[in-house]
Parts: structure tokens; C-alpha cells; sequence
DNA sequence: TACCGGTACTTGGTCTTACTATCTACTGGT
DNA sequence: ACCAGTAGATAGTAAGACCAAGTACCGGTA
């Protein structure tokens, strides 16, 4: 991972996690597999295990323990309302920060590219 | 400044001061205002100044002291080779995550929205 | 039985970054 | 002499992603 991305997730990739959740309920090993799978190639899962614990605590996600036929227990997180409302404020926020760096770029490539 | 916004603004604020300078060379006191105009109202200064040094000490950018009519003189920071660099690799991380996130977004609002 | 690889989760410590709060320093106006 | 505005510096805190290593469970193989 490139330190430039590492940085660049802090406070962002909660947001993703959220949003990876709001698609269907899955357990860490399974949202890692499908960050990867979307690009995220190099995220560790020790990163997002550590996430998952603190959206938990946080109560943006149900947890359930299902028994797995390899390894042990999954814990499978469902987002909830309070989780919903959280994922809400972080794309009003991706979409200031989104609109507001866009502008910046375009003047800046109108100016000089 | 909502925590949203301050968690997500680490590892990007870095790239949007990148930018302002890109488009001219600009002091701290100059550069926090700007910010502030575009829309980043809640922005301090020390945040400012803290990575002005940073990324001087990285060699982003040149540095020369010029005297001002009110306060002590002005330190004004010019983008350099470096620098351009490092605002390329800044819009490549970006652009990357923008377009993740929003295919994210879309799937989410085609499917339950 | 004993070992190994894949699945699944946990934890302790480090680094980076933005914030808060406070401080210095210089100028002009009252 | 004092104050507001300009301009910059700094010590300490909190948050988040990383790394490294570990635990635990299962099926297959020798």
C-alpha cells in the first residue's frame, strides 16, 4: 500500500466499510475479500477487523455469531438504523470534500495543463 | 469542524494545499484564507503552518522570506519540481478512490434506493 | 496420531496527521 | 500604553491504518 493511499483512508475507509455492509451483512474475512476484490488490494485484515470492533462499538452494526463449517465462528455484521444515518453523514461529507477538490483540479488544469 | 470531516480531511489536506500552491505560490496566513473562502470555513491556522513546514521539510517546496507592511514577514511557498510530483501521485491515489467510492455509491443507490 | 494449510478473529505497538491551546512578534490606530 | 489585525511556531492529544504476531478451528495427508 502506498503511504500516500494509507493516509488518504483514514477517515474514508470507514465510510467504504459502511457502505460495503449497506449492500448485504458480512462477516471481516468476507469484507476483506470483497475491499480486494473492488482495488483494495493491499488492505490488511488486521486494519479491518480493528474497524469492524470499532463500528461495533460505536452500535452502527448488529453482530451475530454463526457457527462456519471451516474455521471458527463468523461474526457476521448487520449495518442498522444508527449505521445508515452514519453512512449518510460520511457521503455528505465525501461529496463536500468530493465537489470542493474537483473544483480545485479543474481550475487548475484549466490554468496551466 | 465535524469529526467526520477532520478524519477525513488526513492524508487529503496535504494534496488540497498541493494544489492551492499549484495554482501560485502563497504564505500560510494567504493559504488558510483561501481554504477558508473555498468553503473550508472551520479550518485553524496551526493545522495550516503544521503542514506548510511539513511538506517544506520534504522538499515539496521552495521557500523565501519577504518582508511585510503589517506583521512579521511572510513566508511564501513556491511549488517546486518535487512538489508537481507529488501533486501527480496525489490525484492518481484520488482519482482511484473517487471512482471506487462512487461505483460503491451506485451500486448501493440502484439496489435499495 | 501428528502435522499442515486455509479459514477466521484478536491484540500490542508504531507512525502519521489534524486538532486544541497557547505563545511570539510586528504594525498601525486610539 | 494599549489593542486589533497580520503572521508564524509549538507542545500535547486523539484518531486511524499499519505491522507483526498470535489464537482457534477444520479437513486432508502421511
Amino acid at each position: 500500500m502506498s503511504k500516500q493511499m494509507t493516509e488518504m483512508l483514514k477517515g474514508i475507509l470507514e465510510g467504504i466499510v459502511l457502505a460495503v455492509l449497506a449492500t448485504r451483512p458480512a462477516y471481516g474475512y468476507d469484507v476483506t475479500a470483497r475491499l480486494r476484490e473492488q482495488g483494495f488490494t493491499d488492505l490488511v485484515e488486521g486494519t479491518v477487523y480493528a474497524l469492524l470492533i470499532r463500528i461495533e462499538q460505536r452500535g452502527f452494526v448488529d453482530v451475530e455469531k454463526v457457527p462456519s463449517e471451516k474455521g471458527p465462528p463468523r461474526k457476521v455484521y448487520t449495518l442498522n438504523a444508527l449505521g445508515r444515518e452514519q453512512l449518510d453523514e460520511f457521503w455528505r461529507t465525501w461529496s463536500f470534500l468530493s465537489e470542493h477538490i474537483g473544483q480545485l483540479r479543474t481550475e487548475l488544469t484549466e490554468g496551466d495543463n
